[in-house]
RNA sequence: GGCGGCGUAGCCAAGGGGUAAGGCAAGGGUCUGCAAAACCCUCAUACACCGGUUCGACUCCGGUCGCCGCCUCCA
């Protein structure tokens, strides 16, 4: 079997994958901040972590994959100032932090749903990990990593010499770019909050006791405290999108080996971003759609996760509208196939999957992950004479790893078509009985008006929603 | 300003020192009363531009331009 190779951005170099613990995989991913929709790029890392999971699970290993939910403590701006997302979120929309966080987390979760997205595991709140995160920051300070200043408790980075390794970045280095520092009691310009106390005459909505005051967790404590319960440490694999390289994921380290003294994770792998028509996606490009802006347009969610698998995971990824038609023509003609192979009788559960096939396919996800190159092998099996039973055995194999839902296309589509529709489908065929084309014609538009389209088979007309 | 990535046909893209995967679109064909679907065929002397290394580069090196990112919240 060919080896599973991931990138590393710990090392940034392609290494073969080896679990801790005989086959089993510990998964961590960073989740959304539940403060608004997410948004297309947004989902995009989340189907590259989707097909890291069904990768692994494809090449038999046991994965537990975890993510967190961020509720709380995520600033407006990381020089630890500015609001708390929640907060902010909150007074927006009129309603509590908390029903802010409880109406995003469900938007979150439908969207993956529909994007089939295999949802983790363990799903774990911030806000439900309190304690843990107050007992690792006891622990950092027992140990000598902290220090506090008048709104709240902070890791020292020059405490932890490795501090900056993921990023391939040293702290000289970050000091030399960084900006005017706002805040003058941190020792250290990338110092970071572990514990914020709320503001002295404010009473937040998300507060809780501690042993330094009332205040909230720092946003990067949570995965730290989350990952190692669920997890332990080390674990094997920690992902993101690759804007936490150097903020997020850089400073989860620091607090994780400070405390712990071992290393948080073995791989870390990183999605790049998306971009629209090659401008960078934002609020305020007017570019940053959601999966319901996609729907709304007509698209299948699932053509949107079939453009995400047509490009690797570390390059960007350019979305265009066209490139969204062509990924939805080339998921329904995928679907064909399968439907044909169905209606041609086959069985998957008779087919055997052509090693040959199978093996081009595993090379491909297993290079790093690799799907472009593996639908690549997808289209050149699917256009190679099979027979149904094969066919269908090897296209639903590969959509353990693929997602694109290939087992729930069935032979035929049974649609409720409307009586009148059927009258004019009855009086057609008697048109074209009679060779009278013209009024088979005429009714064939008839019936386009009303929505449908009219296939004729050698088993009769057949009827396809528009 | 410092650091990094990318630039492959109309669109999305894989690849990688030995002569360009795949999908969509487009053109032609088989089938059909006509369509649709499916299937078959065609479709980059060429990989941003300019130099260099090499028997040979799109692939390596240097420079230029463009885009994207990080250093500063962001998937």
């Amino acid at each position: 079997m060919a080896t599973l190779k991931l990138f590393n951005t710990l090392g940034r170099r392609k290494e073969e994958f080896k679990p801790l613990y005989d086959n089993e995989v510990g998964m961590y991913t960073c989740g959304p901040t539940v403060y608004q929709y997410a948004h297309i790029g947004n989902l995009r890392t989340y189907i590259f972590e989707d097909i890291l999971r069904r990768v692994l699970e494809y090449n038999n290993y046991k994965v537990k994959h975890v993510m967190n939910i961020t509720d709380v403590g995520h600033l407006t701006s990381d020089a630890d100032e500015g609001e708390d997302k929640m907060e902010v979120g909150a007074r927006l929309a009129g309603k509590s932090a908390w029903e802010i966080a409880q109406l995003y987390t469900e938007a979150f979760f439908k969207d993956t749903e529909r994007l089939n997205i295999l949802k983790p595991h363990i799903v774990c709140k911030a806000t439900d990990h309190i304690p843990e995160q107050i007992a690792l920051i006891q622990k950092l300070e027992a140990k000598g990593f902290t220090y506090r200043t008048s709104d709240g408790i902070y890791f020292d980075v020059s405490k932890f010499p490795d501090y900056g390794k993921l990023a391939g970045q040293r702290l000289e280095e970050k000091e030399a770019g960084a900006r005017v520092e706002v805040n003058p009691e941190k020792r250290n310009p990338a110092d970071f909050a572990l514990w914020k106390f709320s503001p002295k005459g404010v009473k937040r909505q998300m507060e809780w006791d501690s042993p330094w005051g009332v205040g909230f967790p720092g946003w990067h404590i949570e995965c730290s405290a989350m990952s190692t319960k669920y997890l332990g440490q080390p674990f094997d694999i920690h992902c993101g999108g690759v804007d936490h390289i150097p903020i997020h994921h850089t400073n989860e380290i620091a607090q994780s080996e400070a405390a712990e003294g071992v290393k948080m994770a073995n791989f870390w792998l990183h999605g790049e971003f998306m971009i629209v028509e090659g401008r960078r996606m934002g609020k305020s490009e007017g570019n940053a759609y959601l999966l319901d802006d996609l729907i709304k347009r007509g698209y299948d969610p699932l053509a949107f996760r079939y453009l995400c698998l047509n490009t690797h995971y570390r390059i960007q990824l350019n979305f265009t509208w066209q490139a969204l038609d062509g990924a939805q023509t080339a998921l329904e003609r995928l679907r064909e196939h399968v439907r044909t192979a169905r209606a041609g009788g086959g069985d998957p559960a008779q087919g055997k999957i052509s090693p040959e096939v199978r093996e081009r396919f595993l090379a491909a996800i297993n290079d790093d992950l690799n799907v472009p190159q593996a639908l690549g092998v997808v289209w050149d099996f699917v256009r190679s004479p099979q027979n149904p039973s094969d066919k269908l055995a090897t296209l639903l194999d590969f959509d353990r790893v693929l997602g694109l839902r290939l087992s729930e296309v069935h032979a035929e589509e049974t649609v409720e078509v409307p009586q009148e529709v059927r009258e004019l489908l009855t009086q057609r065929e008697a048109a074209r009985k009679a060779k009278n084309f013209k009024e088979a014609d005429a009714l064939r538009a008839k019936i386009a008006q009303l929505g449908y389209d009219v296939i004729d088979t050698p088993q009769g007309p057949k009827v396809k929603r528009r």
